[in-house]
DNA sequence: CCGGCACTTCGTCCCGGGCCGAAGCGTGCC
DNA sequence: GGCACGCTTCGGCCCGGGACGAAGTGCCGG
């Protein structure tokens, strides 16, 4: 069996507020100094050094340095999925969410999940792909058409390696329905981020699309869901 | 964004070693009463009672009362996959695995992980699948070839309503591969033991099969793994 | 070379939570 | 009805861990 003493100390590094809001803040994919992250937690650049220490020996987090600075992020994809499984089960339906800013709002609209996109704009995209043939979406797994896998080649869009078509819902805490994770999640994600359709939101989780970006996206995807 | 302060909270409350334990006991899908969970704790049951009454408050268990006996289950799915992501980090390859007694050994040869086989056999089973053509995995998803849903549905199998053939493949944490998980995993689980093909070891979340079964086991699926 | 910045380390304080013994409540059996 | 069992509640003890101020280290720009 796992060993209990360590999925243990996994969970407590987590049960911490200030050490979840750091990891949470690290959810976007990206890699955050240390002062960046103190901030984030709501601690002074001492008491963070401390999580920060205790997380990275852990293995959860990975930090390398740029001059005087020190650059955190995830570890891997393992230490997201926990991430997603824990805010997953934070989002029940038996507590209802809590609507607070439009910093909220925003993050409800669209975001990044590690390195998908989530948010109505996530679960529109996949429902967009559903509704055009495209894509098999379930709880339990997904799956690119032959149509799909074809036409997202054409628009460039990295599929899998050996043209696999499988792929990875993610439950959608916000809508609680399923968006596109996975290999070609992150591949999606990545081909609207580099052409410039989606930009991130600064300091912020959430992104958001151009004019030109909803347009091409809507031609792309099918994507209409402002 | 999901609230910092319940995935706080819900991560802090596995992060206790003794109610770990007392999760991880619940693993097998079935339900627990009390005094079991506190050995399965290592606790005395006054301290047993404050910690299920916490993690059922949480909405994490499940309880009902049978006379004076109070049973424990896992809260659902959710909170299973949950366990599932904090296993699998637990058992991370920077962390070789300790290898105790028997007990352990069986675990890895045949488990039940929540509702679906694990370990050797559960990975030698969507091997075999694979192999056989009836299926195809990789880590982001599964799908059932038409073939292997037709030899499921001829072996009496629910495969999913309406067909559906996507499933969800489960990292087994001792084999660092892909078992079958999901409403498919749970429903090959489910027909084995039900058929009594496989049993249940008493006390444990180990499972393992009759001669019998084995045989039954290897004529079904092609799973010769002994 | 020096000052400033990013971050870490050290020392100290305070509080929450885990533990169990004793007592109490509810259920079931004889 | 009484006794035993399963489990809960209460009270008290002890310890680990989170917090920050002060000081220290390393890096970078002027």
């Amino acid at each position: 069996m796992a060993s209990t003493a360590r999925l243990a100390e996994i969970a407590a590094l987590l049960g911490e507020p200030a050490r979840a809001a750091m990891m949470q803040a690290l959810m976007d994919g990206r890699a955050l100094t240390a002062g960046e992250l103190a901030q984030a937690g709501g601690i002074t650049p001492q008491t963070a050094s401390a999580h920060l220490a205790r997380l990275t020996q852990a293995g959860l987090l990975a930090m390398e340095r740029q001059g005087r600075h020190r650059y955190h992020r995830l570890a891997g994809t393992e230490v997201a999925r926990l991430l997603e499984s824990l805010m997953a089960l934070a989002e029940a339906p038996a507590r209802p969410a809590i609507r607070t800013g439009p910093r909220e709002a925003a993050l409800r609209h669209a975001r990044t999940c590690y390195d998908h996109l989530a948010g109505r704009m996530g679960v529109a995209l996949a429902d967009a792909l559903v509704a055009r043939g495209h894509l098999e979406l379930d709880h339990d797994a997904g799956r690119l058409t032959e149509a799909g896998a074809a036409h997202l080649l054409a628009l460039g869009v990295e599929t899998a390696p050996g043209g696999r078509l499988l792929c990875r819902p993610c439950l959608d805490w916000s809508e609680r329905r399923p968006h596109l994770a996975g290999r070609l999640g992150a591949a999606l994600c990545r081909h609207c981020l580099e052409r410039g359709w989606l930009r991130r939101v600064p300091g912020s989780r959430a992104v958001r699309a151009s004019p030109e970006g909803a347009r091409l996206m809507r031609d792309a995807f099918g994507l209409d869901w402002a």
